[in-house]
DNA sequence: CTGAAAGCGCTTACAG
DNA sequence: CTGAAAGCGCTTACAG
């Protein structure tokens, strides 16, 4: 017996069988053991510990998840074009699957296909999900979650906004950041100012730019409708937008671009028109990636904590998917911060 | 019988034992056709074919792995600090694995860890992954190569040399892009030419020099080893080279920045020393991250096909787990360009 | 609170 | 070239 200690894990995987052999109790017990059901004997329950520790075994996800007609694994559903959302998030995520027995499986798609839906419910039922995580924009497609619904597969949404129960839901509170960046403007005595949203698809467009003009609202500032355009979260979107508000016979003194995307594009449209930031034009994006802090002037910009989120929306699924001890009282709510740089300055009036 | 049909696959899934009813033959017989076996008759080929169309059947792989003792799951196990670099890497090796079967989930971990070896094993056995796909600089760690060679798990390695034989290779040939930077400089006259180096940890950091340096080399140009500065790839490391070049007596008028981000940091020194790029600095950086087109000027960068990459490494998986048709005779080799943007004009002697 | 039997949906090893 | 039996390593459903 003890030659299977000496070997260590070199031979084959101990089984539950050789730690049910071993504890001399049923399969059975062992199993009540590896998946924590409380009604088992303290001391019997110590024993199977023992041996399972003696044995190095580690129960073999692939044979539990034909079992339990369900496998280990998490989705990450996405369709987002920041490569710096994507992977901190991913990271959140692993962070919090750590030692849980889960993995996590990639699955990136187009929230435009046709076959959007049929493409993830394939991926659901053959991979028999245990949970998916879904980022915006996909956790603001309501087909997309209704079938996941009907699948009983669980998920968790990650959105500006509380979209579903707590349980299934991490809120962002974009709102909070575009509050923050209002208050710099108007603080810093700034008065005409433009605004650069995101495409109505995205949900953090709206709530973004509610929070923007109602704060400045509160300061007893207007923006002028001419001065409140349309992007879409592209580089050349803030680009175009960026040239528009410069061109006006009174441009802003500060533009609030919803994404740091269409902030370094309305940066490279000042520039083409031979203004310099931050002193003809302050300017705040949104995100904080990672160029953000590698463009000239450091860009200030409002920054989700991403991999947090990655986190918290980890660690619901795992309480949703029955594995974790606090299934309930989680924090759902998250909110960015304002991180200040070198591209706001107050107006020189 | 029809009845089936009818529901749909909206009723439990199909199994084999309904394919092998279905089409009069054994459960082994399926098997057969779905991993291909050659030796079928081809009239009980058609059967099954067509039993496992009319019933949406799909085999479930948890059950295959269990059976097979390999899962289909392809490891991505990365520690790279770009972004960009992991997600375009990740998409590629997903186009390729797509209708395969084969699912990807990744694995961040730190190549400086000590516990490194552990990890991944325990990763990997735990698994039971059907391969490994292991960028820069993982792929460059012989220890755990050795140990996925013992653990007989198939692999392809990332690398800017050829580390191993072609069915585990990705080469992706840095020196020529160094080359062609390198020429670049040369050819529009500069002569007082700086570099910053990546961290000799990672092979590319040599593989790039001397791609640079013999190139100049055969243009008659030495570099100064006053003017061959080390960096580790980090903006911090190519700010503070950018200042110790910038600040000899007799500046380079060009640097070759060994990544992108140096290559940014180099900009920064530039710029807080009171130059104007490109006008007193021409600038090549290395990567062609998403942020070289975003800044100004926009950098001059030496791109990797990263997505085709992940493409050509997950086809060198597919066949090496042999799941391909052509397993021989693929592509190994990549190669990078040299993005020509903004940061880079001709000496004014 | 514990266990013997049957089963999850496939493949391996062996016959024929 | 095809198949019946046993098995992969777990869990479910049912007893006791």
């Amino acid at each position: 017996m003890t030659k299977d200690v000496d070997r260590g894990e070199i031979e084959k995987p101990a089984t539950i069988n050789d730690v049910a052999l071993r504890a001399q109790v049923s399969k059975k017990t062992v199993s009540r053991v590896i998946n924590r059901v409380p009604t088992v004997d303290e001391k019997i329950r110590d024993r199977v510990t023992n041996a399972i520790r003696e044995l190095g075994f580690r129960p073999n996800p692939q044979a539990r998840s034909l079992a339990f007609r369900r496998s280990f694994l998490v989705g990450l559903v996405y369709d987002n074009p920041s490569p710096a959302y994507v992977v901190n998030l991913l990271e959140g995520i692993l962070d919090a699957l750590a030692g849980s027995g889960f993995e996590l499986v990639v699955h990136p798609c187009d929230h435009q296909s046709t076959t959007l839906l049929d493409n993830v419910e394939e991926f659901v039922e053959r991979q028999r999900l245990a949970g998916v995580i879904l980022p915006p924009p996909l956790s603001e497609n309501e087909m997309l979650v209704g079938l996941l619904r009907v699948k009983a597969c669980p998920y968790v949404r990650i959105s500006s906004l509380a979209l579903d129960e707590p349980p299934a839901m991490v809120v962002t509170n974009d709102h909070l950041g575009a509050e923050e960046a209002a208050q710099q403007f108007a603080q810093l005595g700034h008065r005409r100012i433009g605004l650069v949203r995101g495409p109505p698809s995205f949900r953090s467009a709206d709530v973004r730019a509610k929070g923007f003009l109602d704060t400045l609202l509160k300061h007893g500032i207007t923006v002028d409708p001419a001065r409140d355009v349309a992007g879409s979260y592209t580089f050349e979107s803030g680009l175009d937008a960026g040239h528009r508000l410069l061109a006006m016979p009174a441009p802003p003194s500060a533009i609030f671009a919803m994404n740091d995307e269409m902030a370094l594009g309305v940066m490279q449209a000042a520039r083409e028109r031979g203004l310099e930031l931050p002193r003809d034009l302050s300017l705040i994006g949104f995100d904080d990636l990672p160029m953000a802090a590698r463009v000239w002037p450091n860009l200030t910009s409002v920054r989700l904590p991403i991999r947090e989120m990655g986190q918290l929306a980890a660690r619901k699924l795992l309480a949703t998917m029955g594995n974790q001890q606090s299934p309930d009282q989680q924090q759902s709510e998250v909110r960015p911060v304002l991180v200040m740089r070198d591209s706001v300055v107050p107006w020189e009036g």
